[in-house]
DNA sequence: AAAAAGCTTTGACACAAATCAAATAAGCGC
DNA sequence: GCGCTTATTTGATTTGTGTCAAAGCTTTTT
């Protein structure tokens, strides 16, 4: 159990004890070094479902680390319409979208109650400039999001819907097994709706393609439970060239 | 006239002289820091037209800063599709996707005979850690380059075909625009090929927005030059909520 | 426990963009 | 300057997804 204290709101708490400190943070650090990096960790904060962590326009002040619960950032274009840009989970940073204009240029909602812990991004950029080994791991996070971004290009140019659908399904539980969870079966946290804005297609398309992989005995799907039956097939979808 | 010294292979070359500055240095440093940030260019590369300044997969050494020239960048599928994921020009830093796993993720192709200073990023982190303008600066153009991809996530994830076009065409001369070219003429430096694959779209149909752009008289097309007659009715076409 | 609201599935049909194909135009090597 | 290659345009047709609609299932509210 972990003691009460630790799940206030607002109390500051350690990186060093944090078990998620391999997804979110750089290894390698020394004793005093670790208890730096413990303060940049302002404090935490909950978020409730469907609320906005941040949202588009907000100052940008902190970068989040997601220590539960899930997230979807999304933008909005000025005529209205949503297009989801990610979807986060326990271990992973959001809101560097905020650097380069002071302004957080996407929405962060919860899509489960969660708790994140808030660093202020000055602190990051002080303290990074006194740990190399922490400068670097912001540098390869923010680069991990513009490769995750290319990949997404990749999807929304060039594939078809169910290679898509193929494509986020193998990446969701892929995440979700480094987070020591199930490699097989996984609960959505989003609706249809969202998938669709994520994988630029409509709730109708997605459905369909769930039910076209049900059909075919990849996976299993009720609602927002999926197991996946076939990794391979679903492999196979996402990369259709595999045999030769 | 610039000295001929400045032009040749692999010399040195000032940044504090560079009439690109703005575009792709921070500002607000004294003579001192200048300096320093000088030898942050290691040298210059010149990149033939159709080569690549770097490749999927080779060892992240170092970010360009584009001189002169004209990049595509581009992932490729394991199955050989080829999403091109942005275009790049004089001012422009690339090289960033290669930051987290220390090999480049995409393809940098000179579409025009180009030059580049070189920047070994161990060269940017360690000065970045004594210039906190640097280092800011450094965060910037990463997190614009998120910034930059969440907006392509919209047009491929929500836009239609002439929609896309519009808001390429927009963006480009608003770039060029920034570097004192025209800003309501261009020569596109790449094909319809390499517009599709970038909007997502197939040649023909590039080619056929095209057209319908220049019979309802908003540009004038003829193969790569393009003249925008009627900027307000392409943002109205990007945009098509302006009038309420 | 019933009612309401929200999400998901499925069907019928429409349509935007892809595909296939052919003609034309431009750029390039010799 | 001529022939070859590559890029672009345009037309005819196909097709994958979107749109519209209705019904079923879940979850929440009262």
């Amino acid at each position: 159990m972990q003691p009460t204290l630790n799940t206030l709101e607002g109390l500051k708490v350690a990186c060093s004890n944090c078990n998620l400190r391999e997804l979110c943070m750089p290894t390698g650090f020394n004793q005093d070094e670790m208890q730096k990096l413990d303060e940049v960790v302002e404090k935490r904060r909950r978020v409730k479902q469907g609320d906005a962590l941040f949202s588009s326009g907000e100052t940008f002040t902190s970068l989040y680390a997601i220590r539960t619960g899930f997230f979807k950032t999304c933008v909005i274009s000025e005529d209205g319409r949503e297009q989801v840009t990610g979807f986060q989970m326990a271990g992973e940073i959001i809101g560097m979208d905020g650097i380069v204009s002071d302004h957080h240029n996407c929405s962060a909602v919860a899509l489960e109650d969660a708790e994140v812990c808030v660093m202020p991004f000055s602190d990051i950029e002080n303290l990074s400039r006194e740990l190399p080994g922490l400068q670097r791991h912001v540098h390869k996070i923010m680069s991990r999001e513009i490769v995750r971004e290319n990949g997404v290009m990749m999807l929304l140019g060039n594939m078809r819907a169910e290679e898509r659908l193929a494509a986020f399904l193998l990446n969701l539980v892929q995440r979700l097994h480094a987070r020591g969870l199930s490699q097989s079966e996984l609960v959505l946290r989003m609706t249809r709706e969202e998938i669709g804005s994520y994988l630029g297609l409509k709730l109708e398309t997605v459905s369909r393609a769930f039910s076209k992989f049900s059909e075919d005995g990849i996976i299993e799907v009720k609602q927002r439970y999926v197991k996946i039956l076939a990794p391979d097939a679903l492999k196979k979808i996402f990369n259709p060239q595999t045999y030769y």
